[in-house]
DNA sequence: CAGGGTTCTTGCCAATTGGCAAGTGCGTTC
DNA sequence: GAACGCACTTGCCAATTGGCAAGAACCCTG
């Protein structure tokens, strides 16, 4: 069991650790696989699934006052797949997190990351800046649609995210702009002509 | 020197803790006034203030790329004012914090913090709850501005926050909810004469 | 390779929102 | 109380985006 994805990951958001924390952190983890369309998580379910993800694309999903699907998350190599509010509130779930493709990675329960927490610091450290990081990441996204145009979101993630764009459908990554998938059809369009 | 509201506070997001565990945790922070106005962070500094607002009203806001003022967050009472990713990540913020009204409530550094959140376990649960809400909260604001009409965002703040029209300009109000303050009064118009 | 389903694109028109500039209302100051 | 500044509103028009329906492109499956 080759879990070094897993311990550089650790590692790469927690300089400070020593090589035995390391490898004792991802011990706990359990080997995870998941096929194309297979769900991770289901709305309805108290999540107990942390995920990190270190091959494949998942993204996750919920669906709005007329009953349109719209993606909240799309999730790559190297992340922490999770639905928070659902994992440490012990709330249901009102989304979906789905594979887009064949998906493998390493999988912990709330009652294991607990336990972690309380006992192994530099995990404490791990957990709260992967916290930041993701509430970094969603204000910034919430700034985006503020004052940005769909035009400008979407140059955005095809810069930073390309390899995306093989595996999810454009009406996926039209909802999780905030269009619908005729601008975006239009948006690429145009984008075409010029770049 | 009465730290009730703050010991209220906490015991709310951790009913589990003792008494004497609170006032602990309490006898940490230390009391902060701002008048209205006055600046709790601004951007270009790394954040050091950990606020918990007892009384008044605050705005966090930043300024887009045609250095339009975007105002991010509105604080009214019980809550916890703090920009989570300069003051955990210690990186320069790009918002500023200042006070809509006279402000109250009690401080706390990064370093205290720190030493609480390592010392008191019942203070990590603390921790970690406010910035799990502090997620949720951000990412439904995402989703509203996918899925809901400005009309839709403007009546969801005014019924759960009517208070803050009293404070923050409508300007203000107007980025915050992703809209010019033009469609803001065009929308007040229509509103007034239905509700 | 024919048929059927799904995804994506396009045309047309409507609804929403923005940009700008002028106007109104209100409080402050001298 | 006249003059000024500031917040807010309004009118006019343009740009962006959405809704719908038809068509094109593509992929399965038998």
């Amino acid at each position: 069991m080759d879990r070094e994805p897993l311990i550089q990951f650790i590692q790469t958001n927690l300089p400070a650790a020593n090589r035995q924390t390391l490898t004792d952190i991802a011990a706990q983890f359990d080997e995870y696989v998941l096929l194309k369309n297979d769900y991770l998580l289901r709305a309805g379910r108290v999540s107990d699934e942390y995920f990190f993800l270190t091959d494949g694309f998942m993204r996750a999903f919920t669906f709005d006052a007329d009953n349109n699907e719209v993606t909240t998350n799309f999730f790559g190599k190297d992340r922490v797949v999770l639905e928070v509010a659902s994992f440490f509130m012990r709330t249901v779930s009102t989304e979906h997190i789905q594979a887009l493709t064949d998906c493998r990675g390493y999988m912990i329960t709330f009652e294991t990351v607990n336990k972690l927490f309380h006992s192994v610091p530099e995990f404490r450290e791990f957990g709260r800046t992967m916290l930041v990081r993701e509430y970094a990441t969603f204000k910034q996204r919430t700034l985006a649609m503020i004052n940005k145009t769909a035009e400008e979101r979407y140059a955005d993630l095809i810069h930073s995210n390309r390899e995306l764009f093989q595996h999810a459908q454009l009406k996926q990554i039209a909802s999780y702009l905030g269009i619908t998938d005729t601008s975006l059809s239009r948006i690429r369009r145009e984008f075409a002509r010029k770049d």
